[in-house]
DNA sequence: CTCGACACAAACAC
DNA sequence: AGTGTTTGTGTCGA
């Protein structure tokens, strides 16, 4: 397999022709996306790529950031490595592997070389395969590793099999730093890629994996699902079929396995500005490992060995390690530096011309400025050599000085504007381009409020977010300016506001009557109501001078006060004299309660913090917010009766961890939740939570450890409870609820919607706000808890600092 | 100069 | 349809 490509390789008349080769080569053994909404997407694409290819050589200038012309094909793994270990089955059958890997995004052929740009992610995707075809028959079997060195000949049984990446020196032993980040960037956690345990597969085609990486959630049972996942055909078949003489199986994550390896959001690490003495930038090159991962004594030494990787020290003396199998690598990297120079046509530093047009939509033009086109290095278009470390490999590159695809006349931007030349059907093809690259002016923000407080859902330092509001109804007691204010019914009034994420109250007519229903606020209503999150003294004199929001604007994306900070008009003091809202807020105690819950809360994480790294066999792992000291956060939501007086409704927004290696998408438990919450009530849960699973997914596809928040109604009351008992409903006899859990599993099971309660006593505002909120919180804390230990997943990475890299926990 | 950090804004998915 | 998310890259200052 190496030596055909090789070969495909050797016959190419010019290294431009590589993508298109591989692609054609690829389609023959892609592995369909049958799905009809797939095909219709992969249509689009491939319009898209022949656009793109009908301006070989006149590379885009500047692509949106999420542009899907942002997946091309890169350089193909062409320099094959064949390391002498052995694999045989059980049996003593010897087993063939096969490699294939490509790059999918972050690399352009500009003239003769392919260039990446430090600062741009990139994408590399692999795949093995074996004489054994078959997934299940696969991992039923169990193989070994017959080392082959001169002083280590001996077997090992193999644990898993996988693939990893690596960066290095063009032609040395070098190794230079790849940093691969979550879809947070800076404010999640980074570190060198990790080795991904794979089963063989075929490698999905390039569209396949620009739409797995574009999606937010591939649905369960899809062709593209199936293309990259392994799902065991039974939930118990590990514990029925892989029994411990087994030992591959036990090897592999326990809910699914990947087929393919996806590094996404790679990145050159810091020494990619490597200079020659010639002054030249070094070139680089990635290697795509298939290896097996054994255990071995320490003293052994395998990590002495070449192609052999330490991959983790134990106390016990048995060391594990990875043996490659198979490396590729790619034909020489350029990769281009932050500098500025980097990104201009000529190599010259663009000025720094201020931006006049701040606020001026209108006016932005397509210039130099806006459109970077790319550097041609004409200068450094001369053969180059690509010696394998591989004697029958020996070759050099034929690249040609200048491209043949390459038009030296709009080969720089400004020609490419304003080109003399061109015939007709070129210069529609340019307009449409220039149209493609010109960004649609359609939303644009400004300012650093809304960057601040709007674009981010990673999770700030504060973690309790406690929100109350509830409408007044009574004529305010006191205070004249008040009757300027003209209360009408579509007002609501605030009497605490915290946030952690805007909600806006909706009054949905679906809405169960008894819930206060919260929609997250559209990012055009919070710059006014919000400030900076540090600027405490504004969020304060904000609040006070508005509590009333008209309901349509209604948020809260006001920051955490510390509970010595409390407005003093909300809390609970008699004769509060001043002149200010304080006097409009004639119930102090729900300030009381709010206080009490807020500590209750905090005292709560921090136990469940603890009986987490305590007593749990799971270890504990860290926020992707590299602020977070602990994996864990909670935000509680309480609110209060609107219109009516009702009971409590408690709505605990509580994180769960996940991970690529257990999904929450395969806990029945969490599927029970996800049921509960929509079938409650579709409109608001489904946005909600949908939010949610939808950030879970999408940093599923990378290789870490994470986690996001599930959202709780509570639905349960005391009331309920009553009528139940009453009326007989015969879904659930009451007393059976003698536990919380029971509770809780009768009301996801029951899946009654609220809406079909009736209480048989309104309970007044006062006694609402008195009877037992703790109960409930109670309640959902613990159901949030236990779902949440049954949600960790034993074997994830750890954030330890920055410079640190990941760790796999022990079991 | 480089690098980390912050910031903006465009396209994407749902 | 409108919003939250993701990512290329502009910018600042140590």
């Amino acid at each position: 397999m190496g030596e055909d490509s090789f070969q495909t390789y050797l016959n190419r008349e010019s290294i431009q022709n590589i993508d298109k080769r591989l692609q054609e080569r690829e389609e023959e053994e892609v592995v369909v996306v049958e799905e009809e909404e797939d095909t219709k997407k992969k249509d689009i694409f491939k319009q898209q790529i022949q656009k793109k290819n009908a301006t070989t050589g006149v590379r885009k200038k500047q692509l949106a950031p999420r542009s899907n012309l942002q997946f091309k094909v890169g350089p193909a793994f062409l320099h094959h490595k064949q390391l002498d270990h052995i694999v045989t089955s059980i049996d003593g059958t010897p087993l063939d592997f096969n490699l294939k890997a490509r790059i999918d995004r972050g690399f352009d052929l500009i003239g003769d070389q392919w260039v990446g740009y430090k600062r741009n992610y990139f994408t590399l995707v692999a795949a093995f395969q074996t004489t054994s075809s078959e997934i299940t028959t696969f991992l039923e079997d169990s193989y070994i590793l017959n080392l082959n060195h001169p002083n280590i000949l001996r077997s090992f049984s193999i644990i898993q099999f996988g693939i990893n990446v690596m960066a290095r020196l063009h032609q040395s032993n070098m190794e230079i730093g790849l940093v691969q980040h979550t879809t947070k960037r800076d404010k999640g956690p980074h570190g060198k890629p990790k080795m991904v345990p794979l089963v063989p597969s075929n490698l999905p085609d390039h569209e396949s994996v620009r739409a797995i990486t574009n999606m937010k959630r591939a649905r369960k049972g899809s062709s593209l699902e199936n293309a990259f996942y392994f799902h065991y055909p039974d939930e118990d078949i590990r514990e029925n079929t892989f029994s411990s003489e087994k030992p591959l199986i036990n090897g592999y994550p326990s809910k699914h396995i990947n087929k393919v390896a996806r590094f996404e959001r790679l990145q050159f690490g810091t020494s990619s500005g490597i200079k020659t003495k010639n002054g030249n930038c070094k070139m680089f090159q990635l290697d795509i490992i298939v290896g097996v991962v054994i255990k071995a004594p320490q003293e052994f030494h395998l990590e002495k060995l070449p192609s052999v990787d330490l991959v983790e020290i134990s106390k016990n003396g048995n060391n594990t390690y990875f043996v490659h199998l198979i490396e590729k690598s790619t034909p020489p990297l350029v990769i281009r530096g932050r500098s500025p120079a980097n990104y201009t046509e000529d190599g010259e530093p663009i000025q720094t011309i201020r931006k006049e047009t701040t606020g001026d939509h209108n006016k932005k033009p397509i210039s130099v400025h806006n459109s970077k086109p790319e550097r041609m290095l004409d200068g450094n278009s001369k053969v180059l050599q690509y010696k394998s470390d591989n004697k029958r490999f020996n070759t050099s590159y034929k690249g040609s000085t200048k491209n043949p695809h390459y038009q030296p006349e709009t080969g720089s931007f400004r020609s490419t504007v304003n080109h003399k030349h061109s015939s007709l059907k070129e210069q529609a093809r340019n307009n449409s381009e220039r149209q493609t690259n010109r960004y649609p002016l359609k939303r644009q923000h400004t300012g650093a409020i809304k960057y601040q407080l709007g674009k981010t859902s990673a999770k700030r330092q504060h973690k309790v977010t406690v929100k109350c509001s509830f409408q007044d109804h009574k004529p305010l007691p006191q205070g004249n300016e008040d009757d300027n204010d003209s209360v009408d019914d579509s007002v609501i009034k605030i009497n605490f506001l915290e946030e952690s994420s805007p909600l806006k109250y909706t009054a949905s007519p679906s809405a169960p009557r008894n819930l206060n229903v919260f929609k997250s606020t559209p990012q055009f209503n919070r710059t006014h109501m919000t400030s900076k999150e540090n600027n405490d003294s504004t969020i304060t004199s904000n609040f006070n001078t508005s509590s009333y929001f008209p309901a349509s604007t209604l948020s809260s994306p006001l920051k955490l006060r510390p509970l010595n900070k409390i407005p003093s008009f909300m809390k609970k003091k008699d004769g509060e004299a001043s002149g200010t809202d304080a006097k409009k807020l004639d119930r102090p105690c729900y300030i009381q309660t709010l206080e009490e819950l807020e500590k209750e809360v905090l005292e709560k994480r921090q136990i469940l913090m603890r009986n987490i790294a305590s007593k749990s066999p799971l270890s504990l792992v860290d926020s992707p917010d590299k602020n977070l000291l602990k994996s864990v956060n909670f935000r509680d939501i309480e609110t209060k009766p609107l219109n009516k007086s009702r009971p409590e409704n408690i709505v605990l927004l509580g994180s769960v961890l996940y991970s690529n290696s257990q999904s929450v998408y395969h806990n029945s438990r969490y599927n029970r939740y996800q049921n509960y919450v929509e079938d409650t009530n579709p409109k608001f849960n489904r946005s909600y939570i949908r939010r949610d699973i939808d950030s879970a997914s999408s940093e599923l596809n990378t290789n870490e450890l994470s986690a996001t928040n599930l959202t709780f109604s509570h639905l349960y009351d005391e009331t309920s409870k009553v009528l139940l008992n009453r009326h007989q409903l015969g879904k659930c006899d009451p007393t059976q609820f003698t536990s919380e859990d029971n509770i809780l599993n009768y009301i996801m099971e029951g899946k009654e919607k609220v809406t079909d309660y009736t209480y048989l006593a309104e309970p007044t505002i006062n006694e609402t706000c008195d009877k037992e909120p703790r109960t409930n919180l109670e309640l959902l804390s613990s159901a949030s808890d236990s779902l949440l230990s049954s949600l960790q997943n034993s074997d994830g990475m750890t954030y330890r600092s920055k410079h640190d890299e990941y760790t796999n926990l022990k079991v």
